[in-house]
DNA sequence: ACCTCCATGTCATAAAACCTAACACATATT
DNA sequence: AATATGTGTTAGGTTTTATGACATGGAGGT
């Protein structure tokens, strides 16, 4: 995995960043989380922990939404994308370490 | 400025995401503020939101420190690195509105 | 017209995260 | 010995987030 993606699967955004970027409410994203539409990690106190991906999966929803789709829906659709797609499983914790590493040593975040 | 710019001025993570990805502690971040070595945002509630160039300046902190200097050197370092790159003062209100349109409208994170 | 579902708003309550300020302390400098 | 520096720790207060319940307006079916 790039680093580049590294970046964006990290989960480090609280639902409040969340909300000013992408202009839901926080009822709407945890709606949309129950619904399994996104998937944010959560912090030792159990706190949601949003990744740049879940915010553009977020602005997807809204978008679909927007369009007339409901949610089983989109549901669908993501369902259908994600056939394509598998196998990048890794654990948020250990792609907080690893890019720790790179922080702590030679990467930065600025090329 | 460049979307990626933009994107790395946005102030946009909590003080505990910052001591998660840089190994400090709140002690010494906001040390480091006290001491204007960092500038971070500042939330309607006046929590701290900083950037990823707030995290980047924070890492070279570190380094500085490790290395032997002192806040003040640091200062120093940051005094005549400034001296050369002067004109980018957008609010971040400015940032994080433009950046909402990007989202709202075409832009997305990933390409 | 009535009913039901869906997506969202709103409210209550509790826990977690964050804020500032103060005091303590070990190490280095004078 | 006295002072300065960078960091730890604690206390008390505010903000943010979490969950769960109840309310509601609009769409579609009967």
């Amino acid at each position: 995995m790039s680093e580049r993606e590294l970046r964006r699967n990290l989960a480090i955004l609280p639902i409040g960043t969340v909300r000013e970027l992408t202009l839901l409410t926080d009822r709407q994203i945890r709606y949309y989380e129950q619904h399994q539409l996104v998937n944010p990690a959560r912090g030792n106190g159990g706190q949601r922990r949003f990744s740049l991906n879940d915010i553009d999966r977020l602005l997807e929803i809204k978008d679909f939404l927007d369009a007339g789709d409901s949610i089983k829906d989109i549901q669908e659709i993501f369902a259908k994308q994600h056939r394509k797609a598998v196998g990048k499983q890794d654990s948020d914790s250990a792609l907080r370490r690893s890019l720790q590493k790179e922080f702590a040593q030679i990467g930065r975040f600025s090329r």
